[in-house]
DNA sequence: GATGGCTTGATATTTTATTTCAATAAGGGC
DNA sequence: GCCCTTATTGAAATAAAATATCAAGCCATC
């Protein structure tokens, strides 16, 4: 888990306003459905996988199908609000969502929880192993799991 | 594609041969069956997925189902003759059993090869990063998308 | 208020992976 | 060799994750 002081509420709050400003910049469409999906992957800084959400989201409502959920996803995962997790088949928000950037993540193994690295230094390497290697980078995903701090506490 | 001249029977055989030998060494039980399928995700250097493999197993013989593949694959994976890649729901013989390891590849998105990246100054950033943002370190994977050599001439 | 394009709804299907239980095969101790 | 235990494979069903397709709705602009 996350620091308990962690005020999550607003952190919600500050990924929906962050989104609805950026695409108010970038004129795409930040409609109703999808500001309650990126609220739903934010809902917790755990993975949270499509069907899940699809869940949540029809909860008290009329019942959503799959595509809808993913293509909410998709939008939202296109203007960098949220990642996909690969090893999880999970998706997660972005904690930098201004600047378009690949994820990078570090999943504890016990608690879950996810955390975004955004270091320049490691993309660095990551795009020169690439090119060392004769191919042009295009994007790359790392997830390395292991065990978090206050987990190992 | 790879080089042309790669004799590609030649390295089947000595994937398979290489597996037998750790396997021995090991006390671990390399079946027909497991045999059969490092054979196949070896017959290209593409990854395969798990009902492509499924598919080849399944030519000219009694038909399996999805599990006898998919537990074949876990063991070859444990053992570390195969690795997952995860962008990709697909798998791909590893061209270094001896060494346990995790899977760091590169994948080419016009030929769909990869290339698998053995450096340990690489495997090296990737721990210090997790060890810096408090993370005790267990395993991690790395794909990186772009264009390979050959096919950007 | 018609047009065209984006967005969502709805249905069906595909792809990927696992659960469960039965049958078979392999190795260890006697 | 024969019994016992355990690992492996077979078989059927199901679950989980994602997509294809076409219809309906919304909205901006002319």
């Amino acid at each position: 888990m996350l620091n308990h002081k962690h005020d999550h509420d607003a952190c919600i709050e500050t990924a929906l306003e962050s989104a609805q400003k950026i695409c108010e910049e970038r004129e795409t469409r930040f409609t109703p459905l999808r500001q309650r999906v990126l609220e739903l992957v934010w809902s917790k800084h755990e993975p949270i996988t499509a069907y899940e959400v699809l869940e949540l989201l029809s909860k008290g409502q009329k019942k959503v199908a799959p595509p809808t959920v993913y293509r909410a996803l998709d939008f939202l995962i296109a203007e960098g609000f949220v990642h996909r997790i690969e090893s999880l088949n999970s998706f997660v928000g972005c904690s930098d969502p201004a600047h378009k950037h690949q994820g990078h993540f570090m999943i504890c193994t016990k608690c879950r929880n996810v955390t975004e690295m955004n270091e320049s230094s490691l993309h660095n390497v990551i795009e020169n192993a690439a090119k060392e290697n004769g191919y042009s980078y295009e994007n790359s995903i790392l997830e390395i799991a292991g065990v978090c701090e206050n987990c190992r506490n």
